[in-house]
DNA sequence: ATCGCACTTGAACGTTGTTCATGACCATGC
DNA sequence: GCATGGTCATGAACAACGTTCAAGTGCGAT
């Protein structure tokens, strides 16, 4: 086996262990001595497949969007109206909501991990947020059909943060802690009245 | 000085110390050994005015909760009718955005902080919120007059806990990274069409 | 078989938050 | 004024963290 083949290698196993280490910990829960144990490499060993544990959270936090992204199905056909517009957009809101709940820490690590060197994600991660907004941009697109890309582009990533923002202080056990039901008919309901009120600028 | 007048002082010291230091550095700007000399006292002495550090930072999250409620200036008065109260709420979407900008991390360090023995916030803290979405109560009360009130008290936070996702995603320099105008007039289209789509239920 | 180089190793380093034996200090009683 | 008792602040010490790097191991070429 070639050195880049092993790299390889311990790049996979390094992820998958973490992977799991978050998902039973969160963010916290992935710490360096217990990882390489788990990977049965040394500490050191990590630091020649990463340049830091960020760089493993990275790595992990693009498998759960590919593992979010699969999870949405592939993406919808034509859509005929506004109102089946709408019924997307609700639709769409709460798979979020059921994958949150189903990866609660995986899916919080998306969010609450910050790279220190205060630099941007790196391009790959920035490309697959951007294909999962595309299933936004679709059905917005019907709804405000004289709307210009980039506008419709900001329109649906201010749509994601919206919902985004009702799942994620929803669940938040120390803010509102809301049961998921309840949560879900809130998303219906503001989905379903941004749609409405969109409709007729 | 009694003991309890000095450890009285000891926390307000160590209070407006930390929050000094978070709205230099967030949360991880905060650190014991430095607060402690920041505050002229014994790293010790700090597990005397706190349990840990996140009694310290809770203490400083009340503080900026105050500060966002002073900087929403006194709660308006009576709203006339449903156009105002969409007024209102654009208002105190684009306020609240005014705010996050205006103190980028000690607002961060209210959203980012985890209690880490996973209990829920103390009665004082849940108590000041309470006062924050009652400003939103209001205005919504005159948009859907029929709503019961625990279902008002709800959606006031699920518009704000939009907003909030709307502020906090575009804000962030990792995530969207918009310019504040942007976001302002996402806020104003979105909130707008909200309470629009709310009107008729 | 021997040599040389590359790569893995894990002990060590620098920083964390938190604790607790130590000692300083002050109020009280004689 | 002095001895005494108890209370409280002190900061060195501890455990756990991410990260590094001198040292050693092992593999491939000669």
């Amino acid at each position: 086996m070639s050195a880049d083949e092993r790299r390889r290698a311990l790049r996979d196993t390094l992820v998958a262990e973490a992977e799991r280490m978050i998902a039973a910990g969160g963010l916290p829960g992935l710490r360096a001595r217990e990882l390489a144990q788990a990977a049965g490499c040394a500490v050191g060993a990590i630091y020649t497949a990463f340049p830091d544990l960020d760089g493993v959270v990275l790595a992990v936090n693009l498998r759960t969007l590919n593992l979010f992204e699969a999870a949405l199905g592939p993406p919808a056909g034509r859509i005929a109206d506004a109102g089946a517009a709408a019924d997307e957009l609700v639709r769409l809101g709460q798979a979020y909501l059921d994958f949150a709940r189903a990866h609660p820490l995986r899916w919080d690590a998306l969010f609450r991990h910050r790279a220190p060197s205060g630099q941007r994600a790196p391009d790959w991660y920035v490309a697959e947020q951007a294909r999962l907004f595309a299933r936004i941009e679709q059905p917005l697109a019907v709804l405000r059909p004289e709307l210009a890309e980039t506008e419709c582009r900001l329109l649906a990533r201010s749509l994601f943060s919206a919902t985004h923002g009702i799942v994620a202080l929803g669940l938040d056990p120390q803010r509102l802690a809301l049961p998921a039901a309840v949560i879900r008919d809130q998303i219906e309901i503001l989905v379903r009245a941004m749609a409405a009120g969109l409709r007729r600028p």
